[in-house]
DNA sequence: TCTACTATACCGTCCAGTCGGTATAGTGAA
DNA sequence: TTCACTATACCGACTGGACGGTATAGTAGA
């Protein structure tokens, strides 16, 4: 085994250092390619690095994969306190960045939602993990547990749709300022009425 | 016998037919092992077929995924217009059934939705195909489209939590039976907030 | 000298697709 | 009834390329 500096790095070096544009690279391919797309020599190829120069950072295909994931719950874990403070409140934060705008975040949710597809474990887990972290804010923030579900799930369905699947297909959920303002309207509302209306089944 | 096979492709050799074996076996791979799992190889000897075999009635890999896209197609259109006319409404059987219950519709839109991961881009047509298609008696039955609207996109995060995550973590979206009443009682509600309430932003 | 690489070559494995062959059933003619 | 031939359905060895990973020699900067 050759000693790499990786294992599980406690010093981070500055943004644009090799490490992470190999780590962008990756996350580049999963996103564009899927997982099959995402190999070493063509991580290598757009990181600028030579195959030898990114498996000096990461040991294996396995230790970028890890190395990613651990950035994707760096950033997550931001994200999060983020959203509790966020001035339009929990609920409109939530949504609105449910949709891909394209951030960091919104990148490194989708190429792990690749990963996860390719059955690694630990994308899943994390991905769950992140929901939980999630699932407790929107709780936290409209009362109601229904609501808070039914609100995740709306969540999970525009992320779904306009990271998952968008590429294919145009538009496959309305996902403009407009479209989305009414959604929040109405998401909010659902909060009220689940606890205006307890019982009406 | 013909060298045109009539209108579509009805040519039907009963149920447990080698072609549809193989068929099968495929969705399957693609469930459990993603796409990389579902080689050639792997999918001639779950379907108890060599891989010349498979090859024969589908002339590629290629080939075989239309084949079972076709399928998907198929099965998709008759659950709609069983969906048009389900006893208990449209919105409680649409919220049951995005749920995976393991039918095969259930399994097929799992399968494709890997298919979709590993940007094939026929399989993400067909699976917005679909998804306009169930928006459409959607709107038909409750009416308000952005209620709708987000019933769909409650269907679509249901669909992702059981169906594309659900192996990794235990239980990411509550799927229980009590918890789906819940959920279609208040999305049954939420079609008549978007009547009474026509002014909130 | 150590770190952080580049460049190139190579190995073993996996995988899609090819190809030659086999088995069986049917068909028309003598 | 037998022969010649065709079509369909399938088998499995093999090929060639891609990919993960290893190895090694060399280089520029601190």
């Amino acid at each position: 085994m050759s000693s790499a500096p990786d294992v599980s790095d406690q010093r981070m070096p500055h943004r644009g250092s090799t490490r992470d544009r190999i780590l962008v690279a990756y996350e580049d391919l999963l996103i564009e390619s899927g997982e099959r797309g995402a190999t070493l020599d063509a991580v290598a190829a757009r990181a600028g690095v030579s195959k030898g120069g990114l498996l000096y950072h990461f040991g294996s295909k396995d230790g970028l994969a890890g190395g990613f994931l651990k950035r994707l719950r760096d950033l997550a874990e931001v994200d999060v306190s983020v959203m509790r403070s966020a001035p339009a409140g929990v609920v409109d934060y939530f949504i609105r960045t449910s949709v891909n705008a394209g951030t960091e975040l919104d990148r490194a949710l989708i190429a792990a939602a690749r990963l996860a597809q390719t059955s690694d474990p630990r994308a899943s887990e994390i991905l769950a993990a992140i929901r939980t972290l999630w699932l407790d804010v929107v709780i936290e923030a409209v009362g109601d547990p229904v609501a808070a579900r039914a609100i995740l799930l709306i969540s999970d369905g525009l992320y779904y749709n306009s990271a998952l699947m968008g590429m294919g297909a145009p538009d496959p959920a309305d996902v403009s300022d407009e479209g989305l303002q009414k959604l929040i309207d109405m998401v909010e509302r659902l909060s009220t009425i689940a606890h205006g209306d307890p019982d009406a089944g």
